[in-house]
DNA sequence: ACATTTATCGAACGTTCGTGCTATTATTTA
DNA sequence: TAAATAATAGCACGAACGTTCGATAAATGT
């Protein structure tokens, strides 16, 4: 049992480079056995489906999401800077994990969104939840005085999610080396329209957006 | 060669249904061609690859794009309407266009940013045409005093594009009917951030719910 | 109407896809 | 170390992929 997990993360290891390419659909278990040195039926046994496969990349994804964005931003104290954490680990993470293809977890969504199954189900919720996760963040510095109370903790997730996926398109597709300042850039805009200054330290004590048209 | 053009624009028209559900690589020759009632090498002969399919495909995309986005925006004067008038006929294309799938373009541009070829570039060249038609107007708005003079136009555009991407998944991957909606919330509130806000003038002709931060 | 171009079909090609089986090794347990 | 179990390889399968080619039907120009 366990030169068989073995096996298996190096596989998976594999895996999440080539679906970060090519995406899961184009993940193939030819090219994928041939990459990790193994037999074609040798490597099937592992996962028992191609579906299987892609599930376990899937979940292999949320691990570095868990890994690489969340749990060090947790350790940041709950509130602005916590939240920054998260936007600025997130919107680097696959440079981190060494994926040379982008975001499986994006990629997947715009690929399975109209097909139904397990995989497109895994997808969602993991996306849901890492909005759930954003808003949560966003409330908690709502608590902490760092943003405005009538702040839509839900709207704001959205917006903050839409910077991450047209960050990855401008760095991917047009090749844009600024694309994460870019979206970095945006990001503060939206928390300096809330209420959340630029000064990591005291927030509560400028009260409005008044000044802030065109600052930066 | 007049047959020739009219089976052609026919097979087109399903292929656009098939690449806006299953992606452009899962557009599969043998399937358009059985929905098309045309025989696989028929059908082949129209194009003469797959990848003349697929790009006939993006090309019918961006004709879609000029008809259903553009060209009844280009009606609307210079400025913050017409700027409006890109965005919300943007927003609701795909329905316009009864694509079952959502927005083919930022599907392919996902799907094909690893995988270099006519096809990636021809993407590639049509979003960043989308991109500065958008700054283009942003920049209109601004010269007609509508905007604040230190607007950063791509800026602006990448986020509003962002938006755009987030309303695509929200509706798509999370079934969201209000994701269109929640997109143009996010757009007035840029806009209102660089001082394009609700003229009151014309305020009963959209719904006004752009300053209300906590709607819905 | 006929000749010619154009459009479409049918069949087959070599590959690759995912997926079963049956051996045959490695590895772990007793 | 022997027995039991897990892991991998080999082989084959039906299906679907994109593509080619020669034959046939339909549309077009004269």
């Amino acid at each position: 049992m366990r030169k068989g997990q073995q096996t298996r993360t190096a596989i998976l290891e594999q895996a999440l480079a080539i679906a970060s390419q090519a995406g899961l659909a184009g993940l193939t278990i030819g090219t994928l056995a041939e990459r990790s040195g193994l037999s074609k039926s040798g490597l099937f046994a592992h996962f028992g489906s191609k579906e299987g496969l892609q599930l376990a990349v899937i979940q292999g994804v949320r691990q570095l999401y868990s890994d690489l964005v969340f749990q060090p931003a947790i350790q940041q104290q709950p509130g602005l800077s916590r939240l920054r954490a998260i936007v600025e680990n997130w919107l680097k993470w696959t440079a981190s994990a060494k994926l040379p293809g982008g975001c499986i977890m994006t990629a997947a969504a715009y690929e399975f969104d109209d097909w139904p199954g397990p995989v497109r189900e895994l997808v969602s919720q993991s996306l849901r939840e890492l909005r759930k996760t954003l808003a949560r963040s966003v409330r908690l510095a709502m608590e902490a005085g760092q943003l405005h109370q009538d702040t839509d903790a839900d709207q704001l997730a959205f917006e903050i999610f839409s910077l991450y996926l047209g960050a990855q398109l401008d760095a991917r597709l047009f090749g844009d080396p600024h694309a994460y300042e870019r979206a970095l850039v945006a990001f503060e805009n939206l928390l300096e329209r809330h209420g959340g200054g630029e000064t990591p330290a005291r927030a509560g004590d400028r009260p409005a957006r008044a000044a802030a048209s065109g600052a930066h």
